[in-house]
DNA sequence: TTGTATGCGTTATCAA
DNA sequence: TTGATAACGCATACAA
């Protein structure tokens, strides 16, 4: 493996010449640069990353924390992984993987024994055990998502509030007056991440403030429990013309099975939006309106930060990346409301 | 950050004396031994992971490669990178992520920059791009997945042909004569990985030796085309009485759902088994017999192999891992065949 | 059992 | 514009 010595004497030139004519950090003439350049070709040279690493102050590595637990919905985690490693390949960063054995103590020993830059954490969950880590850990960090105590930490986020409000105004605006929020299974509010109770709660506020009628309905994880969840928020007695859903993908497909087999049209007798919907929903009968959670938005912005925080100065401070409406299709007016029944 | 000396200093020994201490590669005496002990707990030394790569030959990192492509299935290559990542722990190995832009030129930059000491693939395709780059590559590689081309590799895989060949052993034990292959959709052989073809052309194979009516029936995505695929396999006049199942969760579900709504019971009239599924199948209902792809069990073969190249020799072969059947039910004898028309 | 000294490959300072 | 050289932190061959 050809080092910089081999480059040098083949260009004939000393090794800090080869260095600053590749780092560009000093000018170094034409002829040089292009013998040296012509040398690099030839021996196959890639500067050995160990010696860079100690001499200059960067690995140019970065670590992710990306603790899978038993409710992480594993298409969207995937998501977010590769998200980050696209991200910060373009600032010719590598990423470091560090999984649920190692969310804490990973993270101190590739940070204590200066294996990378910088942190990344995915995924936090209301009380995340690595929090109170990262606070004072050696390196910086950015934390995506958003956790209950967020001081002197640096959050990247969708904005799930204002996502929730984005369906209720839809909503409102097509005439809606009665709708539904058909959540995520029970212990994914239990022990989960906070973004589900961001969600929950702007809905529910908003609605509030809105004067809107507005169901909450968690289902279970079975078919049946989803068909279940379904009848009940479609109970004939809230006449609910619109439903937000946010949940995974198995629910949600089950869900709009549901409703067909009910007999009721989308959006011709029901209104629906994915909310938050990290996988496709164009394949859906019929294909859904939706809020798409996009990885690269919150990934970009948490390499970004990170990268701001390496070159000096990045104030602790909560992000909030904004929604965005696509529309499919599934959100129309409501029906005319049954003539109230005579009591 | 306390760095070698300091450790030296603080126990009154010298830096080589702190080194052998902590890599046992040079007996020390007790007392000294105490001393550095105490002056690592007190500095909370970590050694420094550049200052060791560059002195050692090792860097103690993986470079792992694993390429999301479009169909892939997301929650079995999240499970096989985590469990990678697992298993290099425990050699004290971390895992350098390496996503599809990088699938070549990225294990080519990591590789001699010797930034990472093996590199493991995963998810190779038939004719996967990264084959013949490994091959000339510096380091050692264990590929998780067979090529079409294996020689001068290491891989590692579940034997798929033994499981294909496993399901119909019991079926056939069961009294089963006739039975169905539900496959991955069409796209999924035309340009993905080998192991569906592995299975499915085991499976008709070993079909056939058995003497065992055997069809094969791919559906497409949506949730109409799984219907018909499922009324295409279970047309009346081939009688079959077994399926197999090697084909996504969705899929599997739908499948399920579209039996049931036939009014066929499992294993009353039907019997099922899931094969080479790397999700849960003990939520459907019924709960399916199945044999799992357990990404662990391929994973540690794959990083101990690595380790075994790393301290010298490892052959190239293909070392497959035999399938085990896990019975929860699905399975049951043929019901009597129908009387036969009179025509 | 312990200490000294060299080298790993790079960056960056200093001198020319 | 260039070159010599001192770090960077560790492992290890060699000396004691």
């Amino acid at each position: 493996m050809a080092n910089i010595h081999d480059v040098a004497r083949v260009a004939g030139v000393s090794i800090s010449t080869v260095s600053y004519a590749l780092s560009g950090k000093r000018s170094v003439s034409e002829d040089a640069r292009r013998r040296i350049t012509a040398a690099v070709q030839e021996l196959g040279y890639l500067p050995n990353a160990a010696g860079r690493m100690l001499a200059g102050a960067r690995t140019r590595i970065l670590a992710l924390s990306a603790p899978l637990r038993s409710d992480t919905y594993a298409p969207a985690h995937m998501a977010f992984v590769l998200a980050v490693a696209t991200a910060a390949r373009r600032y010719d960063y590598d990423i470091l993987l560090l999984t649920e054995d190692e969310a804490t103590n990973g993270l101190r020993r590739v940070t204590s024994s200066r294996l990378v830059d910088a942190v990344i954490l995915l995924d936090v969950s209301i009380d995340d055990e690595r929090i109170g880590l990262v606070r004072d850990l050696s390196v910086p960090s950015v934390v995506v998502g958003v956790p209950k105590d967020a001081t002197g930490l640096i959050c990247v986020d969708l904005d799930f509030a204002a996502a929730a409000r984005l369906t209720i105004d839809r909503l409102a605006e097509a005439g809606h007056r009665s709708i539904a929020l058909l959540g995520h299974p029970e212990a994914v509010y239990q022990r989960g991440s906070n973004f589900p109770h961001r969600f929950r709660n702007a809905f529910l506020d908003y609605a509030a403030e809105q004067k809107i009628s507005a169901k909450f309905v968690m289902p279970g994880t079975s078919d049946t429990d989803v068909r279940q969840a379904v009848d009940q928020m479609l109970d004939p007695g809230d006449s609910v013309t619109g439903v937000v859903m946010h949940c995974e993908e198995s629910i949600q497909s089950r869900a709009l099975q549901v409703i067909a087999e009910s007999g009721r049209s989308v959006p011709g007798d029901l209104s629906v939006i994915s909310a938050c919907t990290s996988f496709d929903t164009s394949h859906f009968h019929p294909p859904l309106d939706v809020i798409p959670l996009v990885a690269a938005d919150s990934c970009d912005r948490a390499v970004a930060l990170i990268m701001q925080a390496l070159d000096g100065a990045a104030e602790p401070h909560v992000e909030l990346v904004a929604p965005r409406y696509e529309s499919r299709g599934s959100l129309g007016k409501p029906v005319q409301p049954a003539v109230p029944e005579l009591t």
